[in-house]
DNA sequence: CGGGTCCGACCGATTGCTCGGTCTCGTTAT
DNA sequence: ATAACGAGACCGAGCAATCGGTCGGACCCG
């Protein structure tokens, strides 16, 4: 499984170093040679491990893929639970902001034309949408959430929600009590569609 | 006023080329030289007029908040009519996608920790949030708002939910209608505070 | 003519990345 | 057990390209 711990240990020291590195400065004003330093490697010591920027970041966002759905994906919450799952996770990601500070930067930087990571959002978003939305559908199915419910206009929306109070919250994070603004928004949410 | 014709020509086609740059690739990974070009400018002619790439962000900025002001801010709407006012908005955004896409990116780039632009979000959110809220705590007074509404937090989440599917909207027009979705969103607003 | 406007050439710094080489370590042959 | 070997891990130096910004002078309009 793991082949060497000294190239692995170095991998997962410029995986936090990149994630530290792209919260301060994006993608784009991230030097190379800084996460390397942060990492205790050379530029060419890192270059050894991802054969390029690009390569780094991709492997950044597949990281967190990973995280993701170890920790909400695969959890088959339906109807109304999901949305309470939902509130669990911003209170999750409260407690590590220089992730989420790194996630938010990323996100913004994307929407530029050329971005290498543009492609990663631009079909994560679509899939978010379609899982909360199935799981919205699911508690109409089970008699929980009211059938006339635009279950795909909600997805967007809750999911806009937690990016937005990120936003904020990043900027100011002592004046955006962002786990009590979004669990505000869910039980508004819960008390439009329930039954 | 308007002392010479040409230098305020120049300077208004560069902030339009500076939009239209960070709009595709961010502050960060727009060329002045680019930017002068897409002006009909040099770099150097571009530096006369804005004595570095700063000045020039600060007043792609400063152009941002003279629109809004003259569009948004001075309206004095206020309860329930302030939402309405702001679904216009999203309405008006909708179409012009380029200044919609700068202003995300810009968002995004300015969570780091020493980007120029970090400052101008971070007071701009408190005052809007603010302001917002005034509005909404008027309505309260009127009587058509339940007086144990949480203001501060609707106003922060009115907020979020603009920026949060901007950004939804900027990676995918075609997935997301941006316009149906936060009417559908004010509607639930409306549905849950109005008295 | 004179000041505002702009250009061409250039600078120092920094970028992502390559290349040649050194060091370490597990494997294998003896 | 030990020596020889080869692959992987990493470094130091330097590449070409690009960055934001400077400087002296040419152009043009009032």
């Amino acid at each position: 499984m793991s082949a060497s711990t000294r190239a692995d240990a170095s991998r997962e020291r410029v995986l936090q170093a990149a994630l530290r590195a792209i919260a301060s400065n994006g993608y784009r004003g991230s030097a190379l040679a800084a996460i390397a330093a942060d990492a205790g490697l050379t530029t060419a010591g890192l270059l050894h491990h991802f054969p390029s920027k690009e390569h780094l970041l991709v492997a950044v966002l597949a990281e967190r893929d990973r995280l993701d759905g170890a920790q909400f994906q695969l959890a088959g919450f339906q109807g109304l639970a999901a949305l309470d799952r939902l509130a669990e996770l911003v209170q999750h990601n409260a407690m590590v902001p220089g992730l989420v500070q790194a996630y938010t930067v990323l996100m913004g930087e994307s929407v530029g034309e050329d971005h290498p990571a543009r492609e990663w959002f631009q079909d994560r978003y679509p899939r978010r949408r379609a899982n909360i939305a199935a799981a919205l559908r699911a508690g109409i199915e089970s008699g929980e959430i009211r059938c006339e419910v635009d279950c795909d206009a909600v997805a967007a929306q809750v999911i806009a929600m937690m990016d937005g109070l990120q936003v904020q919250w990043v900027l100011n994070p002592d004046l955006v009590d962002m786990v009590a603004v979004f669990a505000n928004f869910i039980a508004g949410v819960r008390r439009a569609i329930a039954q």
